[in-house]
DNA sequence: CTTTTTATGTCAACCGGTTAACAGAAGAAA
DNA sequence: TTTCTTCTGTTAACCGGTTGACATAAAAAG
């Protein structure tokens, strides 16, 4: 509104900054990157006229000619979710920090969105991937040379996978059920199809479960299972749900059997995001280390962008186990 | 790992297409985008040089050409929490839908946040954005020309702000308060300096407390804010918190003082996320429609960027009450 | 056997930056 | 005055696509 001729419409760009300031495109090119020699004088005029014309350097552009979009694609099922939600907000937060932007997808758990959205971050020259959603092997074969990291899921033999200690967490969980007096202990658990590093959960709650002479009884969540869970096993006295929502419907359909928690019944389950201690205080918990999670990822990913190789895979961050009022 | 010599390292190009397919890089151009004449034979070779080489056009450079991205920014607060991630979560699949990617940017509030990642967003051309975060005037001045939707927060002057009835919200909810029987109603909300739509409810409140001769009575949310109500307030027989999660943390205010809700005190939210209705079903609160938000939300930016002009501004889409156990 | 339609090719400009190469001018040091 | 730094400019190639102009060949229609 106070210049000239130049911002009536179109988009400023350098040719116009390089006029403005009475010097090359260069010169400004020079300026805006630090690069080769410049004075004081010339570098003030630039400035000026980046300020006066409002210019913003068209990245897309950049990213063409440095072959580099310092762009992270992010897969996870959905930001509808406490956890994911917080995971993402660090995934996000720390890319941030270190001078990336984040492209959002929600999976839903689908393949074909999975599949669609990883054909899209590879036209959009994304520098990197990481994901948490289901289904091995789609990112695998597609997918040889992109810088990938998993979280919580196993991408292909060689992408590094970032989880909390899911063993861990499964044996701490069901050893307090069982110090606490359980004499029957159910867990329930995701599809174990989708191989993860959370059906380690199930499998120390088995091992721990034996260990004790209990018989190990897992149900996998879906349609009234919790119903039916109660219906069968009307004697179940502890519940080891693998995650937070889970529990919480367990606690839901308790009530509504007036059954007391946690005098007749424990449960404990595990993710311990801040929306759900915040929501459901009550509910014991294994905490995952969301923040370090997310940190560790982004670093891992970094690494591979960088062309530094790392020949760990597997990490495992120490989980923490949350005592409340449910246990 | 099957083929000759063209995927060693480097990305596979169009040219690297053409050649494979025996035809010109024109021509692979118009069978991927579907211009002019192609015969079925053609068709058929490029699309299996596609396939074999694992081509992936370079979305970069089809942006620079076309001054096109299609990707939308969005700015909000965080998505670690139930109504911005059920929010987002919505926003992105309508977005996918309709052929758009969506770069997300946590402020967090801040506004210095908000201003980088304003100025990211329009260097990386982004073909909109939308958000629902603090600080009127921000993107304001900064920036005329790019297509832009406030959701529950005014952002300048003319652009749409999408929302849900606030006041509508706030009466809903006051009134249910005095109807149950409370005769010291308290509200809590945020920050009324933040000029957002959301003091509507607030102002619905104190009109439905005048209006039946009650003295309205407000807090700002903060540190120890809920004690000090409950410490200056001991009579208080009903809280109206402008979100769920102040609600519940009366609530747990109110169980550690051994106060019965619903007997003694009556509490309502507002926000009734997918996230909260499960972790807290016995909340009452006004639900927002927070899919027909996003919905209406990408519809208006989607016409901005196809030049289409509206002259509403305001937008304000049906809230629902929920009368849970907490009233 | 023409004429028209359909199919394909070559060529070059363009999108908005970056960068290397080379040249020349001003200022400081010898 | 000469030489060496430091500063700035011009030019052109490049990133990987898209697109319009123009030419030509094959197939279909008249």
């Amino acid at each position: 509104m106070n210049n000239t001729n130049e911002n009536i419409n179109q988009k400023v760009k350098l040719d116009d900054v390089a006029n403005e300031a009475g010097v090359s495109k260069t010169t400004v090119s020079r300026v805006l990157n630090n690069r080769g020699y410049i004075s004081e004088k010339t570098r003030k005029k630039v400035n000026e006229a980046v300020e006066l014309l409002n210019y913003h350097p068209n990245e897309i552009a950049r990213s063409l000619f440095i072959n580099k979009t310092f762009i992270i694609g992010l897969i996870f099922p959905t930001t509808n979710n406490p956890f994911y939600g917080q995971l993402i907000f660090h995934l996000e937060n720390i890319c941030e920090s270190l001078g990336y932007k984040v492209l959002l997808c929600n999976s839903e758990g689908r393949e074909d969105k999975e599949k669609s959205y990883l054909e899209m971050l590879q036209r959009h020259q994304v520098d990197g991937i990481i994901a948490g959603s289901h289904n091995r092997g789609i990112l695998e074969y597609d997918n040889p040379q992109l810088p990938l990291v998993g979280i919580d899921r196993y991408l292909s033999e060689n992408t590094p996978v970032v989880s909390s200690d899911n063993y861990d967490g499964g044996k701490k969980a069901t050893q307090l059920l069982i110090d606490k007096g359980c004499k029957k202990i159910i867990h329930i658990n995701g599809s174990p199809s989708l191989e993860t590093p959370a059906n380690l959960r199930r499998e120390a709650y088995e091992d721990v479960m034996k260990e004790n002479q209990y018989y190990p009884q897992s149900y996998v969540i879906g349609e009234n299972v919790i119903e039916t869970i109660f219906n069968e096993n009307p004697d179940v006295d502890g519940i080891f749900a693998s995650d937070d929502l889970i529990a919480s419907s367990v606690m839901k359909e308790a009530k509504r059997r007036n059954i007391n928690i946690p005098a007749d019944l424990k449960v404990i389950g595990y993710d311990g995001s801040e929306i759900t201690r915040m929501l459901l205080p009550e509910l014991s918990t294994i905490q995952q280390p969301v923040k370090e999670i997310a940190n560790l990822a982004v670093r891992l990913l970094l690494k591979q962008i960088e062309g530094e190789t790392e020949s760990q895979i597997e990490w495992k961050l120490p989980v923490n186990l949350i005592e409340s009022e449910t246990t």
